[in-house]
DNA sequence: ATTGTGGCCTGCCCGC
DNA sequence: TGCGGGCAGGCCACAA
């Protein structure tokens, strides 16, 4: 997806729109959608009957709780959104239009879906097919949200590697919810060169970065989204630094495309 | 173990 | 207008 920020959207719709529904069909049209085991038919033997009661997230991992016959719970069904995907509940999206995914409403594009009793829909929307559809994933594979890091946590996990800096914030078992265009975007405020080795960073620019994470996502999650930063209108071949002018540096990080300023970010 | 690379899959945009 | 190439905000398996 989509990053933390739309993924968060979708789980605050899916909140506002998905709960206490009983889900009656599966509409599983791609198994190949579906990941860690997951069948059609297995999700189809275990959803309809159930309801969900919560949306919760974590990173860009949406994990959907159900309800059990009993006391105990149901399966938790985990979606992830992957590059393209977006939920869609009775016809509303979750999210703004994403740059680099088509909005059409194409009815093939719909990998994964389930009817509600009440006749509506909750469904996944994704053209490239990177998204999932999971039972009871594993919340563990993750690491702290990013949303809400502190410095003891963020300290933690650059001190330990000397991989590029900006590798380790997009790794999703150290700092969950960051992508491509937060980090860029991130390190861009704060003044830091995404491919200082991690653990190079002192006391002070460790507390800067906690600080521009958190006030980063703050800020672009009021904005409306990922791509809402100020990097995003020169992140292009030939564009300049927002801050000072000079030419932006285009390179590969972290096995992503990273635009940088040489000028002020070290 | 950690880090880096390639592949997955499809849509879109650019240049010829 | 049609076509090929390259690009894309994520994740995983694998190699070094």
């Amino acid at each position: 997806m989509p990053e933390i920020l739309e993924a968060e959207e979708a789980r605050a719709l899916i909140e506002a729109r998905g709960l206490g529904r009983e889900i009656t069909t599966v509409d599983a049209p791609d198994a190949w959608y579906l990941k860690r085991g997951l069948t059609p038919r297995a999700a189809r033997a275990v959803l309809p009957g159930r309801s969900f009661v919560a949306a919760r997230r974590r990173g860009k991992q949406l994990f959907l709780d159900t309800d059990g016959v009993e006391d105990s719970g149901g399966p938790v069904l985990g979606l992830h959104l992957g590059m393209s995907g977006r939920v869609v509940i009775d016809g509303a999206a979750a999210g703004d239009p994403l740059r680099y995914a088509s909005n059409r409403d194409m009815p093939e594009w719909h990998r994964f879906a389930v009817r509600f009793v009440d006749g509506g829909r909750l469904s996944l929307r994704d053209p490239r097919r990177l998204g999932a559809v999971e039972l009871d994933p594993d919340e563990d594979r993750l690491g702290v949200d990013a949303i809400e890091i502190t410095l003891a946590q963020l300290r933690s996990v650059v001190a330990r590697s000397r991989a590029p800096l900006k590798a380790v914030l997009m790794d999703q078992a150290r700092v969950a919810g960051l992508g491509n265009l937060l980090v860029d975007e991130i390190l861009w405020r704060v003044g830091l060169d995404p491919a200082r080795p991690a653990n190079t960073l002192d006391a002070g620019e460790q507390a800067r970065l906690a600080r521009s994470i958190r006030q980063t996502l703050r800020t672009l999650g009021k904005r409306g989204g990922s791509h809402t930063g100020d990097l995003m209108a020169a992140r292009e071949p030939g564009g300049m630094c927002p801050k000072d002018g000079a030419p932006l540096l285009r390179r590969t990080v972290g096995g992503r495309t990273t635009y940088s300023c040489p000028r002020h970010q070290h």
